[in-house]
DNA sequence: GTCTATACTACGATAGAC
DNA sequence: GTCTATCGTAGTATAGAC
């Protein structure tokens, strides 16, 4: 399929030069067509950039993410939330790992720093929904009510797993040569478990003896 | 001067465009000057991409950054340690949180996608300088050695704040409607130093009961 | 040192053949 | 539906005037 061929490389050229980086002869030629294809198909580059993250939207919102937040709707037990808070990061973690995640991801990172119609139809297409998914089971999980501070502590949750592919330049100079990598992997998501435990507990704490 | 007001443009017109979209007509044009000027002074388009990366380096590398950076090298005492490393994160989420940092770290998040010969530079000159200290001040402040463990931790820590700026647009998008920017940016930086300590606290439990 | 003029390449869009 | 051909625009680099 012809759309399709366009689409994938469309989302690692994008993601790799920018909207205005990419040229639609290269992705044309590397998809195997003819330039003229995506005039056809999208009605020119900006079309196809918004079919690319459209397309990215629905590969973020896959069958596991989408179980896994109508499920967090229906959590009401504190200690149940907890586990589903760190399943779901560490899952995330696993996901962002896997180099089968990079060409989206740097499309979403592109897409951070400049916002545009793209970022809102991804944030609506599956991020948004998991990042509520969060904020709802931190509630629950600190009997906390939905207010600011319950939001600000899941950017900080979600923080400890994006800068994996946010900053993984960073992250590898400061990682390279202190392990394997499987073994720092598998650190990383010990770490994120454990470091949820510890914001969550010292949520309840706070919660019980305000400043 | 020309050549500060071609850095100052270029890093401007790097950061939102990238090096292959960001055209050094428009770039010269914004400096007041002609294009040539970028021949003559840097070579062409590369070099004054590189000459960009190294300004920014420079001024990362502030008077207060190296000055926390030394202090932080003579510090042995745990309590201490821990103060520094709260106030090294929450220096820097103000710096992240400050508009005039937006045009360098939309470079430095540009670069981190597909590092190039800028990055190493800007790592060598004061990023990594910061991450090493402050894997130094977690070993002192948790008593433990420097391995990989330390290493990980201090991903973490980092990454909370560096979401800020990495992924705004989906910070803005999970906190808009619930609260003053200022009253934001004010429980975040609170919420970062409650979390170090639940984190560092959790790490020395860790020590002294191993799975 | 700085600017003008020019050479050459590549871009996106479109029209029209098949 | 898909391709070829072509147009106008914009890119970098270079040579040479001042």
């Amino acid at each position: 399929m012809v759309q399709a061929r366009l689409l994938d490389v469309a989302i690692r050229e994008f993601g790799a030069k920018g909207l205005e980086g990419a040229s639609t002869r290269e992705i044309a030629a590397a998809a195997g067509t003819a330039m003229s294809s995506i005039t056809y198909h999208y009605g020119g580059k900006d079309g196809l950039y918004l079919a690319a993250a459209e397309h990215i939207a629905g590969m973020m919102a896959d069958e596991r993410m989408v179980a896994a937040v109508e499920a967090a709707a229906r959590i009401e037990d504190p200690v149940e939330a907890r586990d589903a808070i760190k399943a779901m990061l560490v899952r995330f973690a696993d996901k962002l790992v896997d180099p089968a995640s990079d060409e989206w991801t740097l499309f979403i990172v592109r897409e951070q720093t400049r916002p545009t119609e793209a970022f809102a139809r991804i944030y609506q297409g599956g991020m948004g929904r998991m990042l509520e998914a969060l904020v709802r089971l931190v509630c629950v999980a600190t009997g906390r009510a939905d207010d600011a501070a319950s939001r600000v502590a899941v950017v900080t949750l979600a923080g400890q797993v994006l800068i994996l592919k946010a900053a993984r330049a960073m992250c590898r100079k400061l990682l390279d040569g202190h392990g394997e990598a499987d073994d720092l992997v598998a650190a990383l998501k010990g770490r994120i478990a454990a470091n949820v435990d510890a914001i969550l507990d010292r949520m309840i704490a706070e919660k019980r003896e305000p400043k």
